[in-house]
DNA sequence: GCAAGGTC
């Protein structure tokens, strides 16, 4: 029986990192024919029972081996109707790039006792394992296969994980071959029937690729979804009460408690009321600490809406720089969905890398002596990776100039983490006027902590507000009536996009970037910079001076200070008329739950876990999915006159 | 000419 031990990792990244860390310093590495990446490396390690002492090779794969396609009969689009590709074969490719890796493993089996998959501790993981074991059992039959679990690359726990072996999880395998499967026919079987129907209409529509998939419609759905909702605002008109008083050359405006109502006559009654009053009591007057919280350690979809909003860059770019300053050993792994650091993690190791920084190094130096503080833990851990945080100091200039920025950002949220909160004292004062209650707030700053090296977050000091004691009353120095109307919302942004996606489990951390990037490319929106700060909520109108009480009239400024917005000019997502016409086509087809909205996939999502709980099985669940879309694959084609009409009235612009 | 998921 041959000794060896054959690691397979699921990218040459983990490969080399666990190679080292197991090889202890004495590691060959050999490069493999046909591909560049992969490496081979070779040394000896000491496995726990009954393995002993054994010679080892570890290498890797690069993502999945495998694909999954329809036979070649069915590849062309004409080749049978589209609804047919919900019953026909589908048969496992191995592309041509992947087929040396593949060859590799299969090698390297022939003279190994026993395999040891390295893949990723997540579903899409398992299933890469599975597809390693497979290449390896071709080389080899009798391998014994186990699975090393490892959340990390830190040398302690990837040797515990070597030692400690478990089994490979079928279930999970099972659950991602599923969706495989379903992916393809569903996503194949719309596209054509979607594209070769709408392209019969000519114009506009005789070209494109129309195509469907189970994250790009319902993420197309949200950009519709908002638009329609702005586009059909109708604006109200509302009544709100002001009351403002000078004290020590200071003017305080109180806040009405019923914020505003919608009935101009209401609010008329109850301000003369207020005006009968004559005096205001002071009510209540607390003033009590406060703080603001340091941020959750990095995740992926956190590192991206981030991006939107204070780098200037889209998800896709940030993805890209992101991987590329992984690469290249400055941050950790920038795919995860942890947002809790390993108890075993030195994180103090890691600030000490930072301390050489001219910017940022003195800050670190500070936690270090003392202000360190155990990061938050939020509610997320994808048992596979850590948050995403500097492995290494590199001297920013050395960077370029979107590279550094990134690599700023993870730094600054990290040494962030490690920080404490901000502190502050708020003020409350609240007044009783007629029957009415108003209240102002005041803050004051006292401790900014993490604030100083988080510069993407604003926290100031309000204006200082001058003494109140409870229970007296002062006769207030103006009141009026204000009015506004309600405005519409903004369009969807790309953070508010990606929230929502999260939120609806559409697209993995990994993906999102790209089910956004498709809906462009596919021309079913548009993305432009929001033009203007907020360009959102209410737009306040003229101030009525109010009755008899409105004594001593000073100017005064007008709305306070826009705070956070430093001019950065975050993406909207406006839909073509195309993206419009198919989300209302859609809906109007009268399904039971409409493809453009995220319910189908959120319910997709779930059966996959109750595969991996062992409460389903595999079959039971394609079967079950693929006679819900059936259905709705049936009925939308009966009813494509419906999706045609929705066509010509945005596409061609037809009145009908 | 289709999907979504890995990763280079």
């Amino acid at each position: 029986m041959a000794p060896k031990i054959l690691c397979v990792a699921e990218k040459p990244a983990i490969a080399k990192a666990v190679a080292n860390h197991l090889g202890g310093g004495r590691v060959h590495t050999r490069n493999i024919p046909g591909n560049q990446y992969v490496k081979n490396y070779e040394f000896d390690f000491a496995f726990g029972p009954p393995w002993g002492t054994c010679p080892v090779t570890m290498t890797s794969v690069i993502g999945h081996l495998t694909g999954l396609d329809f036979p070649m009969q069915y590849r062309k689009w004409h080749s049978c109707p589209p609804g047919q590709l919900f019953d026909v074969p589908v048969v496992e490719t191995l592309d041509q790039d992947k087929r040396a890796i593949a060859d590799n493993i299969t090698q390297q089996a022939r003279y190994a006792r026993a395999l040891f998959i390295w893949t990723d501790c997540d579903r899409e993981g398992e299933h890469i394992g599975s597809e390693v074991r497979q290449a390896a059992f071709k080389g080899n039959a009798r391998l014994e296969v186990k699975r090393a679990r490892f959340s990390n690359t830190e040398r302690v726990h990837v040797i515990r994980a070597a030692q400690n072996p478990t089994n490979l999880d079928d279930r999970q395998v099972n659950a991602v071959a599923a969706r495989i499967e379903l992916d393809l026919r569903l996503g194949a079987s719309f596209t054509r029937l979607q594209t070769l129907s709408l392209q019969t209409m000519g114009g506009d529509l005789a070209e494109p690729v129309i195509s469907y998939g189970s994250c790009q419609f319902p993420t197309l759905g949200f950009v519709v979804d908002r638009y329609l909702r702005v586009r059909n605002f109708v604006p109200e008109e509302f009544w709100s009460i002001k009351v403002m008083h000078r004290r020590n050359d200071i003017d305080v405006t109180f806040h009405w408690g019923r914020y505003r109502l919608f009935d101009r006559v209401a609010v008329v009654i109850l301000f003369e009321r207020c005006l009968d009053a004559r005096v205001a009591t002071v009510s209540k007057m607390q003033k009590k600490p406060t703080s603001k919280w340091r941020p959750l350690p990095l995740t992926t979809v956190e590192l991206q809406k981030m991006g939107s909003m204070f780098l200037r860059m889209d998800s896709q770019k940030v993805m890209k720089i992101a991987e590329d300053l992984y690469t290249k050993g400055w941050i950790s792994y920038p795919r995860t969905e942890t947002d809790q650091f390993d108890k075993g993690i030195d994180l103090k190791k890691l600030i000490e890398k930072q301390v050489q920084d001219h910017v940022w190094g003195p800050y670190a130096q500070g936690l270090l002596d003392g202000n360190f503080t155990q990061p938050r833990g939020g509610r997320n851990n994808d048992q596979a990776h850590p948050p995403i945080h500097p492995v290494n100091y590199v001297v920013p200039s050395s960077l370029g100039d979107d590279e550094r920025r990134v690599y700023e950002f993870v730094v600054r949220r990290f040494l962030a983490c490690c920080s404490e909160d901000a502190k502050g004292e708020s003020t409350t004062v609240e007044i009783q006027y007629g029957d009415e209650t108003f209240h102002t707030n005041g803050l004051i700053v006292m401790q900014r902590n993490y604030l100083d090296v988080y510069s993407y977050e604003k926290w100031e000091s309000s204006q200082q507000l001058p003494q109140f004691a409870h229970g007296e009353t002062f006769e207030p120095t103006e009141a009026n009536i204000t009015n506004g109307h309600t405005g519409p919302p903004g369009y969807l942004t790309e953070p508010e996009l990606i929230s929502l996606m999260d939120a609806n489990g559409i697209g993995t951390d990994a993906t999102m970037a790209e089910h956004i990037a498709k809906i462009k490319e596919r021309k079913y929106v548009e993305t432009r910079p929001r033009a203007g700060g907020g360009g959102r909520g209410d737009q306040a109108g003229n101030e009525m001076r109010g009755g008899r009480g409105a004594r001593g009239v000073r100017g005064g400024r007008g709305g306070g200070g826009a705070g956070g917005r430093g001019g950065n000019s975050v993406l909207e997502f406006i839909p073509t008329t195309l993206g419009i016409a198919l989300i209302e086509g859609y809906d109007n087809v009268g399904l039971d739950t409409s493809l453009a909205k995220p319910f189908l996939r959120k319910e997709m999502e779930l059966k996959m876990k109750e595969i991996c709980a062992g409460r389903k099985s595999r079959n039971d669940f394609v079967h079950e999915t693929l006679e819900q879309y059936r259905e709705a694959f049936i009925k939308t084609q009966q009813q494509m006159d419906v999706l045609k009409a929705a066509c010509r009235k945005y596409v061609f612009g037809d009145q009908a």
